[in-house]
DNA sequence: TGTACATCAGTGAACGCGCGTTCACTGATGTAC
DNA sequence: TGTACATCAGTGAACGCGCGTTCACTGATGTAC
């Protein structure tokens, strides 16, 4: 059950929310690695000591925002691999979610682009580990479709990875184009051309 | 032709070498938006002022960095798929080519990785560039292929970057494991078997 | 070849500045009775 | 309900430090004659 808070924990967590975003925002323009801890205070309208009251150090709070980054989408993907059978179909509805993911959470989708490879490493493990068990549910899902009858289950790990590291570069190239620019047009209709590229390589896998 | 140059330009271009290794060096553990420039003239061995007779600021050594980074590549990839027509074979070839690329130029390597999303603009849209450049040329390589008879341009782009965003997948997941570890292997295997599939997709495209 | 002057890569000192972290504090909230 | 004490989120001052950039300099290299 989800006690309420009191007064006290409730304006703490405000705070650790109000430094959550203040990062996020900077996280924009700079890499975790650059950014400050008065930076990030005086964005949230802090002193900087405060900070230290929620998190240890700067890669502990980028830590925290892995976490929360990968959610929603997580559950939004596999809702879609459970639906309908038909190709065309989950692939359009997949690249919507993807569509739709970046434009709600684009700070979020920047930040994980930016440091999946970037140069704190406690971050850089936090969001492969988190890529690797979204590949391990993908594989699962997609076991579950009668297209993939007969496929091992190295097989379907290895698809899923595809599957996967295709969604990332989907979701960086809309990062690279401003908000609601007529080249999300062009970057929708090529992530669902390759889609189907490879779904049509997995339909006739077998037989080759 | 190439002029010997007197010791005076000599002495410049070694220094300059000098800077861009301690960089390249300093850039394995941190991100370029962090890397300071008494950071790199220290490491160097040279005085911070000395570094403005080669760079305006770090941004302009990084995209010098960009441009050496992809360089040894291109032509590599390039001549894979002007190569023989078996698939398999060209696949195996291909994959070689990354994993041995990655093995003697691991940290450009590891700068693309980390800079392709980073917080410098400038080096961000040089590797935009240069991956959108090879792209084009993948392309042009790809319609060489007897096996794209048929294809459009459009088609062939697509292709073509589905192709370099799976090489660029492929060289960071080298980097993600210790050289010479075992995991090599794995990762090597899992690469050819995707690209089997994308094969298998694309001899299928037209007739599905 | 020698001489007199020009160039310019690299130096070392200096500047003002913002950084991360610590500390004792304060006052609102929580708790025990 | 009221009272007396405990907790602890957020403050403001202080610290020592390394930063980027500038500047006048030096001495080796280049060039004109």
């Amino acid at each position: 059950m989800s006690h309420t808070l009191g007064p006290r924990q409730a304006q703490k967590q405000q705070t650790r929310r109000a430094l959550l975003d203040a990062g996020l925002h900077l996280l924009e323009a700079q890499n975790l690695s650059s950014l400050g801890v008065r930076e990030v205070t005086r964005e949230a309208g802090m002193s900087p000591a405060g900070f230290y009251r929620h998190f240890r150090d700067m890669a502990d709070l980028g830590v925290t925002l892995v976490e929360e980054s990968l959610a929603s989408l997580h559950g939004m993907v596999l809702a879609v691999l459970a639906g309908p059978d038909d190709a065309e179909e989950l692939i359009d509805r997949a690249v919507d979610v993807v569509a739709r993911h970046v434009r709600e959470h684009r700070a979020h989708v920047r930040f994980l682009a930016r440091e999946r490879h970037g140069g704190v490493r406690p971050v850089r493990e936090a969001i492969g580990a988190e890529l690797a068990r979204f590949a391990d549910e993908v594989a699962a899902a997609l076991a579950e479709q009668p297209v993939s009858e007969g496929w091992s289950r190295e097989d379907l790990l290895m698809l899923a990875e595809l599957y996967v590291e295709h969604l990332v570069s989907t979701a960086t190239a809309f990062l690279e184009v401003p908000e609601d620019h007529p080249d999300e047009l062009r970057i929708s209709l090529r992530a669902r051309r390759q889609l189907r590229l490879i779904s049509v390589g997995r339909r006739h896998w077998r037989d080759s």
